[in-house]
RNA sequence: GGGUCGAUGCCCGAGUGGUUAAUGGGGGCGGACUGUAAAUCCGCUGGCUACGCCUACGCUGGUUCAAAUCCAGCUCGGCCCA
């Protein structure tokens, strides 16, 4: 087999290091090292379960990852479950959680959940699931010392993201500086070839390529993908900012989500989401909004369902009301005791996160029943068969249907 | 370790004894408009099955008829000195 630095590799990518063209040693080069590796390349990604859902954003590097695979190469994909456990204070100064073993643990299960529909997990030799705990926590002082050693605090403090907080005033702990140590240590012990990260990662992977030189290795290249924006299209893609989409969500919700996303962005959402070619992309913006709500449903859900929730979500919009039963969650009403409030009702079944912010939002005129708006907040139902087989709509686009089941 | 300044709702940031669930901005949500977009305009933005009740201004006590506001101790941060 033989390798090569093809368009599905290069494709989005925003920058690569050691530089592509800048270097005239063919050895600095990724293209060559490609050309004449003779077997298939270690391709690493790490990714800290620190959360249970994945979204979009960090489906390209692993999109990424897939696309190496597919050339015949060896995804390493690293859970930093320690790195996880300790717990990462990056940004405010917000309460340090603590993670235990077990959370991580299941975290990680439902990461490669997420994870599935992206990766080759089937094809022999293609895939190899590692977790940073497995070296890390076997380090001792001297040779954490020896990690040390290799970095000085005006280097560290030069990373992105240090300096801001240094100048600002906001407090950095001593063990963030282990963090780009500790990532770049995960480099040596899976003796990788190519990191890839997100923008953000450049700095880390430089690191791991400094402590591969140290450990006697062929420091790896760095491939950066670009940050996904939200769907604010605005700030980066982050469950905290509710901008995001995330990998394990319904259809419906997906289609909905994508179906929006603002044009500044969506020629990028293209590139870094789907293999469509670009130059033959609708002229029309909201076509091309379909197309790409359509498309990365399919990725997750296959296209026969993907056409199905198009169909829902259309006639869901045009009539005011959700018509495909299929699509609506349904709310059971054996556990409300009857009369019961609306508002009260509207917090049960999760379309609101109170009972106050329900109420309000009747007044704000964002309630409808069965497409009826509903304004009086203490709107009551005398009983379960008011409500049977209706649909409750909070807003445009969250929806229960009542049943007495 | 010593000195000094600070900690307010999702975020930033007013308020320094009493019409204070707490000005303002951002963000978010909802409505109108639209391409289910953007921009714009309007409303909402502690909880409680609610004409009332309960929690809120780092934590714990104290002074007072009354405290986010005054006092003490504690916790956590910034800066300066060592």
């Amino acid at each position: 087999m033989t390798y090569s630095w093809s368009s599905a590799l290069q494709r989005g990518v925003n920058d690569i290091f050691p530089s592509l063209p800048a270097s005239t040693d063919p050895a600095e080069n990724i293209a060559a090292r490609l050309n004449q590796a003779s077997g298939p390349l270690r391709i690493k990604f790490g990714i800290d379960p620190t959360g249970s859902e994945v979204h979009l954003g960090h489906s390209i590097p692993i999109r990424k990852l897939r696309a190496f695979q597919d050339q015949g190469h060896t995804a390493v994909l690293i859970f930093g479950d320690f790195t996880a456990r300790i717990g990462d204070p990056t940004g405010k100064s917000e309460v340090r959680r603590q993670l235990t073993e077990a959370d991580v643990a299941a975290n990680v299960k439902t990461y490669i959940e997420q994870i599935r529909p992206i990766l080759d997990f089937d094809t022999p030799g293609r895939l190899e699931i590692r977790h940073n705990s497995e070296w890390l926590t076997k380090l001792d002082l001297s040779e954490i010392l020896q990690l040390l050693t290799t970095m000085t605090v005006g280097q560290m403090l030069a990373k992105e993201g240090f300096s801001d907080r240094y100048t600002k005033g906001n407090p950095i702990f001593l063990h963030e500086f282990l963090y780009p140590l500790m990532q770049g240590y995960d480099s040596v012990a899976v003796q990788s070839d190519v990191e890839i990260g997100g923008t953000d990662q450049k700095f880390n992977i430089a690191v791991g390529r400094d402590l591969q030189r140290v450990f006697g290795q062929k420091p790896q290249f760095g491939l950066l993908m670009p940050i996904l924006l939200g769907t604010d299209g605005v700030q980066k893609m982050s469950k905290s900012l509710n901008n995001y989409v995330g990998l394990a969500e319904n259809p419906v919700s997906l289609y909905s989500k994508l179906e929006k996303v603002p044009d500044s962005i969506i020629e990028q959402y293209f590139e870094l989401l789907t293999d469509l070619p670009l130059d033959q992309l609708p002229e029309a913006p909201r076509d091309r909004q379909k197309l790409l709500a359509l498309e990365i449903v399919s990725q997750f859900h296959g296209k026969d369902i993907a056409q199905q929730t198009q169909a829902s979500v259309i006639a869901m919009i045009k009539d005011g009301k959700a018509s495909d039963t299929e699509l609506v969650p349904e709310f059971s009403l054996t556990q409300v005791q009857f009369p019961v409030k609306l508002s009260y009702l509207i917090g049960l079944c999760g379309l609101c996160p109170s009972s106050s912010d329900a109420r309000r939002q009747i007044q704000g005129g964002a309630v409808k029943i069965e497409g009826q708006k509903i304004s009086e907040p203490d709107w009551i139902a005398k009983n379960p068969e008011t409500l049977e087989g209706k649909v409750l709509q909070v807003g445009k686009k969250k929806f229960v249907r009542f049943v007495t089941t």
